[in-house]
DNA sequence: CGGCATCCGGGAAGATACTG
DNA sequence: CAGTATCTTCCCGGATGCCG
């Protein structure tokens, strides 16, 4: 009896759109609630199951647990056992997971245009990086040759920007050019929201050190796309 | 008491996702169950309610309603009516709905890389199409400067690849270079699956006019990326 | 034909509590 | 820390019926 409501892993869970269209697999594939928001997690590298959670304000420890199952199984995300003494089990992307970045960097660009997005909204650290990436496209000013480091809580980014590119990734935030400690909302709100550097550090919300004219000029470097016209 | 659980359609949904990310607002206006195969559909062109429901199978009168309403107050989607004698309305997208259609391109072309991605299921007309256009990218061979129509029951699209580029709508068949008459699926297991055009019209399922060998040529021409490796 | 309103059943998501 | 168990709520799909 029981049996027959077992949901066995190892079978596969059944198409959802009956179309052979690449969109409607990538829907199987991504489109359930929150899977995206954990790929984007995990664009900047590994995470932990605790981590990914806290930076995804509102996800069920459940929730997650079946979305990392689901993305695992159709070969998007790769669970890593670390070995001690860090010991535990991270989640990263498997490389072609990994390929899907420009695309949703795409998408978040073309989606900011929308009449109804809100930037004054909470960023997550690794949402606000990849948000640079996206916004940084199609070309960044080639003079700039520089480290960027972005001290968020517990997690620290360095991101760098170089011939007109911008990378980034996890990583120690000492030794850049520049280093922003604060929330990604404070950040967010002087890339986008047009706060200024001054009024936020002496509010408390934002740290900047090192170059201050480069800092300055960072924050300009990040137009949000022209609203669309409805 | 029952106001309570009124909703009122002129109070906007809230956001599903507390975030300011981009990615996180394409979920929020793309996110929900069928909303991105409606775009899909009315990617080439205008469409009517019972002919959106008709290429998509499963979905539903009471989900379709719901989806285009949603799309419509998000300004992806425009609702028209049609002037007399073809009195009706039709659901087109925005200018900026329509921007999204590379991005969309992008992404079925990397979900094609999925090991679980099956070829030989059902194609919608449009996904047809777009598919062509998805998978011709980054290029096709620039010596080829020809138009290609395709009616499927009494829906019919034409198609043009000239510079090493390939346009598609809606629209009359006739005086195309070649036209192939019959379902997408053959259409498409001719052009993905391998199949050959003689064994297809063998068996009735396709019929071929004009070009053959422009028609042979043309089922090459779009090869799936390669599976991931996972 | 082109929808919209309503009720129903199933399943996915959220909240909370609990366990190794 | 990394999940599981349970309960509740909400969304979705199916069917039906109404209306212009």
């Amino acid at each position: 009896m029981e049996l027959e409501n077992l949901t066995d892993s190892r079978i596969a869970r059944p198409r959802r759109y009956e179309d052979g269209c690449g969109m409607a697999h990538a829907l199987d594939l991504l489109g359930d609630r929150w899977a995206l928001l954990v790929v984007r997690e995990l664009m900047l590298g590994p995470k932990r199951f605790s981590d990914i959670r806290a930076d995804l304000p509102g996800i069920s420890a459940n929730t997650l647990t079946q979305r990392l199952e689901e993305l695992e199984r159709s070969g998007v995300v790769l669970r890593q056992t670390l070995p001690p003494p860090a010991s535990g089990q991270v989640y990263g992307l498997t490389e072609w997971g990994y390929q899907s970045k420009p695309i949703m960097g795409a998408l978040a660009r073309w989606a900011t245009r929308s009449p109804g997005h809100d930037v004054a909204q909470n960023f997550s650290p690794v949402s606000l990086l990849l948000s640079f990436q996206a916004m940084g496209q199609p070309g960044l000013p080639k003079d700039i040759d520089a480290t960027f480091g972005f001290r968020f809580g517990r997690e620290s980014y360095v991101s760098w920007i170089r011939d007109g590119a911008i990378g980034a990734e996890r990583g120690d935030a000492s030794g850049a050019d520049v280093i922003f400690t604060g929330t990604p909302r404070a950040v967010a709100s002087a890339v986008y929201g047009g706060a200024s550097l001054h009024a936020l550090e002496a509010e408390g919300a934002l740290k900047v050190e090192g170059d201050r004219a480069l800092a300055s000029r960072f924050v300009t470097l990040f137009p949000l796309p022209e609203k669309a016209v409805v």
